[in-house]
DNA sequence: TGTCGCATGTAACCCGTTACATGATTTC
DNA sequence: GAAATCATGTAACGGGTTACATGCGACA
């Protein structure tokens, strides 16, 4: 079997340029951060090579924007051959999620850790998913209009170009905050009972 | 900065074996699939590479098992070099969550995307995470009892020893099991949007 | 006859991460 | 004067995936 010509994270930044129209690679990876944080991650040298790859396959198109007293700002938009691939690639059934979570891992064998360090670890996981569910409820509130100015005769997201929201996002934030909530559930209800066992060690 | 002696995967095994006792490569890869599946994803290369590894850091000891008519068995069971690592590890702060998940990305591209495909690829999702609750289900019904003949001389857990079940591998799976009702929820809402306007479209 | 389960490995590949690199401007 | 922001890249490395490899027994 050959080896497919992009992945899920090329898909992100085009689907990112689709929504919210043409950008650079330094305002690819604010948006990435902001908007995919709940599904997918990317590093800006990642970006910039997926860029370069769909340059190369024809989906976007690069404009040098020149500026006094800072780097040109390269800025990337889709192509009509972009926006078909990016349909074809969401017909395609997606590949199995794979979770990758460290303190799960050290939660479950926590028979064998140090009662106090696991629940230092578990606080800093509390802190850390409740600051994510922050972001993603500011999401919600700041980001939910994706704008993008209409340009005549290039498509654009309809939602966008009518100062509607996307529904979409709209979804996916819904997602993003309801996994959090039952994330951080789960974690104080794991704090507690690894408490009780540090107390009774004394 | 020095690359690490050893990964979350390697503590991965390296647990598995601390909770349920001396196992074989092929058999730390069933019970992975199993028990570690909400938290972390193994191929069977992966799990006999990183024993390789372990064994060369001492982490584990080889006996090997012959059979008559089926190639030998190598069980692997953990040292206290083993456990001490084990525990070494628990205590540091854990690498932030990084989610994967291609559904939420076609999804949240929902605006460029064939609504009926998309209703599919939810649907596909339904189901799978549908089988995934499931089996976590069981998993509390069946392997809560995480058994271990107790040896006299070596370590080994004491919830398992005792016949008691292992409350971490209890609070864990009640952490997945709320993680997919959660994540189902979502997605029977964004498909009961997308198939409205998969209505409106005719 | 073929596929599934048991049982253990090796080889190739590449996405994703980390570190390195540059340099101006603005803010504390 | 240091740190953060803007802005774009290259290089090295390895964990994780996929495919290849072997061979017996059981079961349909």
């Amino acid at each position: 079997m050959q080896r497919p010509e992009a992945y899920p994270i090329t898909y992100g930044v085009l689907g990112l340029l689709a929504i919210s129209g043409p950008m650079s690679g330094y305002d690819l990876k604010q948006r990435f951060d902001h908007i995919l944080a709940p599904m997918w991650g990317a590093t800006h040298s990642q970006i910039y090579n997926e860029l370069r790859r769909m340059k190369e396959l024809g989906w976007v198109e690069m404009e040098r924007e020149e500026q006094e007293s800072r780097p040109d700002r390269k800025v990337y938009s889709i192509t009509e051959s972009g926006y078909e691939a990016l349909a074809a690639w969401q017909a395609q059934p997606p590949s199995v999620l794979q979770l990758r979570d460290e303190l799960l891992l050290k939660i479950l064998f926590g028979t064998f850790s140090d009662p106090e360090a696991l629940a230092n670890n578990i606080r800093r996981g509390i802190v850390e998913h409740e600051g994510r569910l922050q972001r993603y409820r500011q999401n919600l509130q700041l980001l939910s209009f994706v704008k993008q100015p209409p340009e005549p005769g290039k498509r654009h997201n309809p939602y966008a170009a009518s100062g509607e929201e996307d529904p979409y996002f709209r979804l996916i934030s819904h997602f993003a905050i309801a996994y959090e909530k039952t994330y951080l559930e789960s974690l104080y209800e794991i704090l507690e009972f690894v408490e009780k066992g540090e107390h009774e060690e004394k």
